[in-house]
DNA sequence: GAAATTTGCGAGACCGTTCTCGCAATTCGT
DNA sequence: ACGAATTGCGAGAACGGTCTCGCAAATTTC
């Protein structure tokens, strides 16, 4: 492979005729320093081609101007994908780049995906956490004092600065919405990672963010008194999902309207309604959470609750920059989630 | 800042009474070492939970292990995520992490993030060109000798190894379906970056694969010889391509067919038909480029042309791990798309 | 015009690894 | 038992920057 040497600070500096030292100071602007000699040594740069070497820069400097992103990849669900768009673009917005590793919702993974990141040096962590209780890998001790912000979800301690929706309120309002509606049977479908198949008593969840979702619904439900309400607990899977769904139309008292955790079970709903025949809207309605380009177009439109994306990512970035510059004050932002009307009910 | 110092290679030299040297020798396994030492070591690092400066090994090595990929973000085009995923996730596989730049379509930020990219010495770079034409950046002076993927869209040199998918065969093969189905007046919405509005003249179009899919319309056109077609060459912007779907409804002639280049452009002409209360499959048939969970799960499922995006990123990883690997032979890969047939027509 | 201050720049240490070289100690061969 | 080969390890250079320190020259001050 064409082994291109690239262009050092030294060759600058002979072709330049001073020191290196000169040619950082003149690239770099600090210390004392003739203006002349700048513009020479600018000049000389630029013809030879001069470029940096960012990672010996990092290696002086402690810092490498670089976050790391450790983030679910789980794609039917735009929310991380629009996330991980706003975190780029913010990051690059003050002046960091990123690193991202999917950890599948896999602790193991996510362990490697994070040592990873510190052994690269990263200057801090944005992090979905695949587990609530088991965060021993991100102490300070063993993150080098790197400050880390989560988001999405809630860990089962208050050591560190996350970032999360209001789903609760926003599930209990949407069971409310449904009342004024007019349904009084309701159908709960719970996506649940680590579960297999799909269950009717509500398992252990291990994401914050779902469990929310689940209380809320569950508020909802204390609230109108319904005359039933079914619920079945889903491992993320098209075909469990769609199962999970043949099974809630088929019970004795099939649900007129079905709250979905996420758009992957959203979409089973849509899958099977669509080869039954039943018209969302009319013959079954639907509410699901985070919302999409698409949700909106369908016709009728999916009403949805939809959290602030990229707001989420942004402040997330804000914050960890924050972090690192200093600011070792923990934050608990909690931002709104907002059910935005539409058709399918 | 919490400044926890990290502990270094010396530090386990010292905490074990060894050398720098053997510490590097047992951690990394090369050279001559006795196997009691190996283990001594070991058990030191741990003790002190030493990790590896990867900047430090790169620096040395002159290898960072550390792709660079730069991507149009255009989120509601599935595509680009899950050939992000793919790169990421195949790129881990073979012992590569990934930095994710945006360029937003625009050259000039395609330029500096391909800086930003070779400033962070990656080792490579997989690129999604924002310009046919604009590839200065890319020659190997300027790259440094790094090897370069193109995917998705061509450029008009044969210099870059090249993964894009047969756009135009598929395009034709969805106008040949088309009139299979009976349908003879044609309508095409294709979205060209760079344009403001829409227009009915055919336009420069700066990227490839939209060509080719135009240019496989306009075969099909000709083979089948339709009634009539109408051409809209769009901005790809929510509020303009709705116009745009609008102005070929209340054409003189009316499609009962329209086919979009992309998903934002199917997103259009969704919305803009379930306003109108026609329906999709019955009133006004859509075939649209780039498969979805949703274009599958909606009712009635929309007919795509897929694309394989997991396999186009695979790909993408390993034949620039293999051009960074010392192979210098450029590639031209095509891979092929297929209709996929649902309700939609 | 001499002392004090400021300016501009070079020398060299440093960041944390890897890896070559050479040296001493051990093992081997006959 | 003595030279040859092998083994294990330490010293130190190198990667490409940044930055502190100190020195000489230029400028200012009274």
């Amino acid at each position: 492979m064409a082994t291109i040497k690239n262009v050092t600070i030294n060759e600058v500096a002979a072709a330049a005729g001073v020191s290196r030292a000169t040619v950082s100071r003149a690239l770099s602007g600090y210390g004392r320093i003739n203006v002349q000699t700048v513009e020479h040594v600018r000049a000389v740069a630029d013809r030879l081609g001069y470029r940096p070497n960012a990672l010996a820069a990092a290696m002086r400097a402690g810092k490498t101007m670089t976050i790391g992103l450790v983030v679910i990849s789980d794609f039917t669900n735009a929310f991380f994908d629009r996330a991980t768009k706003a975190i780029i673009d913010q990051a690059k917005e003050l002046g960091y780049r990123v690193l991202i590793q999917h950890s599948d919702e896999d602790i193991e993974v996510e362990k490697l995906a994070v040592e990873t990141m510190l052994s690269n040096q990263v200057d801090g962590l944005i992090l979905v956490p695949s587990s609530t209780n088991k965060h021993s890998h991100l102490t300070p001790k063993k993150l080098g004092g790197k400050p880390v912000v989560i988001i999405d979800r809630k860990l089962d301690t208050e050591k560190y600065t996350t970032i999360t929706t209001g789903d609760q309120a926003a599930a209990e309002e949407a069971v409310l919405y449904a009342k004024e509606n007019g349904h009084t049977l309701l159908g709960f479908l719970i996506a649940v990672p680590g579960i297999k198949g799909y269950t009717t008593t509500a398992p252990q969840i291990p994401i914050t963010s779902v469990q929310e979702r689940a209380d809320g619904f569950a508020e909802g439900v204390k609230a109108i008194k319904p005359k039933n309400s079914s619920w079945i607990y889903c491992e993320d899977k098209e075909s469990i999902a769609q199962s999970a769904v043949a099974a809630l139309l088929d019970s004795a008292n099939p649900p007129s309207i079905i709250f979905t955790s996420n758009n992957d079970m959203l979409l089973a709903v849509l899958k099977v309604s669509g080869t039954r025949g039943l018209a969302i809207g009319k013959d079954l309605s639907v509410i699901s959470f985070d919302d999409s380009p698409w949700a909106e177009a369908m016709v009728p439109g999916i009403t949805v609750v939809a959290r602030p994306v990229e707001e989420l990512g942004h402040l997330a970035v804000q914050e960890l920059v924050e972090a690192i510059g200093g600011n070792t004050k923990r934050k608990e932002i909690v931002l709104e989630a907002s059910l935005i009307k539409r058709g399918s009910v």
